[in-house]
DNA sequence: TAATAGTTTGCAACTTTGTTGCAAATATTT
DNA sequence: AAATATTTGCAACAAAGTTGCAAACTATTA
């Protein structure tokens, strides 16, 4: 498990350091999405906030997370399922955001659909973000 | 004109004060999205911050302006259009963010696809904002 | 495996964004 | 016009994010 997470560091060409090991772990254990005082309080506040900010910048930039708009405007991130490259995202599923417990999901199965915009408009990301009771609430 | 915006703000319980006034015309004129620090600039910063701020989430909660989430995180607010109430928004239409200019539109009449969500989700707001190149900059 | 070169981390200092309490100013009601 | 209710601006604060730089660590090479 351990050695997974470092292949993937090594394959997108970043030194293994315990912070992007545990960081990294933590976003393959997780069944939601993370925000940065996620984080910072999972790890026990052993990181610096500024290594985690970069961590996950980082991690942003290989595509190896994502991140997610939210309407209240906190900033989440979430592993990359789909192939995601250097520079080129490609999560085309809908996010869900529980109003009542607050944890929020890639529903990697659900995928965007296809939204027809007006004349001259060219669309490079659509983001899909439902909010509502999810199944562990209700 | 400068009566109208009287209006809206008497139709919601808001008394008319110069900075509502200046704040809801603004957004009657504008186009696009407005942040924050948009309305600081377009006013020559003659209300403190905390006014706008103020301002915004009174005008959010009265149903009179919507949130559009971004990637970026950067909170914006534009007019609603559609029959917004005390506490229940309405506005079911896409987004878009151009990446070049930074405008963002609401597309009035593209409205946001139903989404089929798995079993025991329940929607409440699904929020879709699409980016790319907008029709003034390509 | 030890030395070196390259990368990342933590700290400090700072900026930007957003919040709260309260007195003064303004708007509404009588 | 006075009384009442609401809003504003200030000050002080809290939270979130950024930057430069020396020390610590990781990877490479000999
Ligand atoms: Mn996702
Ligand atoms: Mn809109
Ligand atoms: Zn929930
Ligand atoms: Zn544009």
């Amino acid at each position: 498990m351990k050695n997974d997470i470092a292949e993937i560091l090594k394959r997108n060409q970043l030194s293994v350091t315990e912070s992007r090991t545990k960081i990294l772990e933590l976003f393959h254990e997780s069944k939601s999405a993370l925000a940065h005082a996620d984080i910072e309080s999972k790890t026990d506040e052993s990181y610096d906030r500024v290594t985690i900010y970069r961590t996950l910048q980082t991690f942003v930039e290989k595509g190896i997370i994502h991140t997610i708009p939210t309407a209240d405007n906190s900033v989440l991130y979430a592993l990359c399922k789909d192939e995601c490259t250097q520079g080129k995202h490609n999560d085309n599923h809908v996010h869900f955001i529980c109003d009542s417990c607050g944890t929020t999901f890639c529903l990697d199965h659900i995928s965007v659909p296809e939204i027809i915009l007006p004349k001259g408009f060219t669309t490079h990301r659509t983001d899909v973000v439902a909010s509502g009771i999810c199944k562990n609430c209700r």
